[in-house]
DNA sequence: TGGAATTCGTACCGAATCAGTCCTGTTTTT
DNA sequence: AAAAACAGGACTGATTCGGTACGAATTCCA
């Protein structure tokens, strides 16, 4: 629940990458070949990054992508909000405009605790614990699958398969 | 961003609705009408809730819906799962079953946190809060739009609109 | 005992979004 | 000047979402 889209997963892999790496840059296809990802997608990840200010990129023969800020200064609330794009709101329907002889539908306003409580948990995550392999967590059936994780913020994930 | 669905959103408003008169029950049109939501999905939101334990349905002609604990005890984090499914999970992609040979994609283990950050916001967050007419919040702008309030996750949702 | 009201389960369809690709510039290095 | 790499779109197939409809099972009440 709750689904992130492959595209921010890919991202999120992408700039862990990077971050493992820093002062160094990268191109594309490197990208896409270490990390295992269609070069189209990963390209199309990186161009909206940039242009979001979450990287720098360079042009010409040599160019590449580099961070643009230390990992450390880098949130999850950041790079999702980056790659999802503004697109989510409270977007009421107005369909008919009448609704508001509730009292003042307080289901609304109470919306933004939530929306609060979440985004300070993605802000309290930066780039570089991503980056950090795994400080001691469940080793077990670490090897099956591998590949990226997405749609990672099932509440039961923990518990399921 | 992270969106969550229309379901998710109209059930939350339903419960809400709920917890503001323990006690009682109401059948599915009697929720509709009150919350302005189409007949059918409220309808079919009801029935997941009911099966996925947070409330409790009673048929024939004097029947309805109730929630199955007090609201107090309901927390977001169960109302999300319980309505979007078990689906999400760390889905790896097995094309070519290849991809260990990365440092065990050091990403996803890491997921896992994010996961337990989010889901403990959620788990902080009770219905009865929800039902609470905003204790002190911002006033203005409250009267326009009004319906309910969907894909509030963003991030960025405060500075928006 | 039978009928009416209500929930339950499931199947279905249109629309929107997502994932992924491709093409055509523009910039930089050699 | 040529090659390599980024930039910015447009485009398409697949999946999911939002919403609807219908029949079956269950309970209340006359």
């Amino acid at each position: 629940m709750i689904r992130i889209t492959k595209q921010t997963d890919y991202g999120i892999v992408l700039l862990t990458h990077l971050a493992s790496y820093p002062e160094r840059q990268f191109n594309a296809p490197e990208l896409a070949a270490e990390a295992h990802l269609p070069l189209p997608m990963v390209s199309k990840i990186l161009k909206l990054l940039a242009r979001e200010g979450l990287l720098t990129s360079h042009r010409g023969v040599k160019g590449g992508y580099g961070l643009a800020r230390q990992a450390e200064e880098i949130s999850m609330a950041e790079i999702i909000a980056a790659l999802e794009g503004p697109i989510a709101l409270t977007e009421c329907i107005s369909v008919e405009g009448d609704c508001s002889h509730e009292p003042l539908c307080p289901v609304r306003s109470n919306w933004q605790r939530i929306n609060q409580a979440v985004r300070a948990a993605l802000m309290g995550i930066s780039l570089s614990e991503m980056a950090r392999s795994r400080p001691a967590g469940p080793q077990g059936l670490v090897t099956l699958g591998a590949g990226t994780a997405r749609n990672a913020f099932a509440a039961t994930a923990l518990h399921e398969v």
